[in-house]
DNA sequence: ACGGTCATTTGATCCAGATCAATAAACAGA
DNA sequence: TCTGTTTATTGATCTGGATCAAATGACCGT
């Protein structure tokens, strides 16, 4: 019934508007969700990792474009057995309805980052939530990877490019982050940053 | 196990970060649902009506305030045993699944919206997306009832209450639609306003 | 190591929408 | 009907972030 599939780095899994028949579930790697307008102008809407699903979506067609930003896996589900089998199983329902609720809550937060924070309060936020920050991993305080380029930082947070590039720069002036390489960098002054991101500055 | 609620327009049904005991479902009239920032911006996630749920977010804590718009009824459950009443009811938590996925869908069309869209494209997506629009009665066609302010919408669309103002000033000018009321408007040229709404022009 | 491509940073200028500031309508209560 | 208050419109100006344009830096395959 699930099948694995793999992916290459930029490979197209589903494309917004095309018919919809499979559900999935993320193994490795990570992808970005996005939707586009006809003139090529787009926003990702979110970034996926291992343990995530895609596609629960209702409707015939997928109403978002879902691509791996690096060598990934994922497991395919045919809708119609997935359907049944959900019916079937309360707690796996109960499960999908719990991470769907979690989604819809960050998904309330973008649309406050999105329509009202500034270009330094989105970066603020942005960084605060990246995975990596665990306190279980005390060794290296601070650090996170970010395995997206720019220009996706720039489509989630609806800025461009060098919008991000001259924050990040800004950041690195005032002492509130380090960036080791382009895809490394270092929250030095977590405390700062969080104001930042709840525009208390 | 259920209460129903009255409230008065502009009654406080739910206040972000207040603990959360209960869910409610609204039987009449209409809610603002929003988040704010420390310094006032606020941004208006969605409103609510007839036959739409609240609060089903997890977490002990309101991730949002909550207020009526007009005179409206809910009706409130524990949480406790509403949670124990979808337990039981695998029917009941297929349909609060089927709705959150829907609403999440919504959530990420707005933060296209709010992300790269302009203020007139953010204005035409809004008008159309109203409910009103029922080829069911094709008495008045077009004709929408606004029961928001400006500044909700402008909360709404992430704008200011002006923009809001010029842009529909503009779409009058241009014939789009016409205001019998500031919170009557009619749609005259749907066809014109979806190409807007799709940033097609 | 070396060249070519792609990604990022930095600089100069522009503009959509915000902000500041009056009016002008709408509406609710006496 | 009038009167105070709230809401909406319109006008003038400002500005954060976009756009246009180089220059620099990373990275990959040979």
């Amino acid at each position: 019934m699930a099948e694995v599939v793999t992916l290459k780095t930029g490979a197209v899994l589903t494309r917004e508007g095309d018919p919809a028949p499979h559900v999935f579930s993320i193994s490795s790697g990570s992808l970005r969700v996005y939707k586009l307008l006809p003139d090529g102008r787009r926003q990702i809407t979110g970034f996926l990792f291992a343990g995530d699903f895609l596609g629960l979506a209702i409707g015939d067609d997928y109403v978002f474009s879902a691509e791996a930003m690096e060598p990934s896996t994922v497991c395919r589900f045919r809708k119609g057995p997935f359907r049944a089998l959900v019916e079937q199983s309360p707690p796996l329902e109960h499960m999908l309805l719990h991470r769907t609720m979690h989604e819809l809550a960050a998904a309330q937060n973008q649309m406050l980052l999105l329509g009202r924070k500034t270009a330094i309060e989105r970066m603020a936020s942005f960084l605060l939530d990246l995975p990596g920050h665990d306190p279980a991993r005390p060794s290296a305080p601070g650090h996170v990877r970010l395995p997206m380029k720019r220009a996706e930082i720039a489509d989630y947070l609806g800025l461009t490019i060098e919008t991000v590039s001259r924050v990040l720069t800004r950041m690195k002036l005032q002492g509130l982050i380090s960036t080791p390489s382009p895809s490394d960098l270092v929250v030095e002054r977590p405390d700062r940053l969080r104001q930042y991101a709840l525009g208390e500055v």
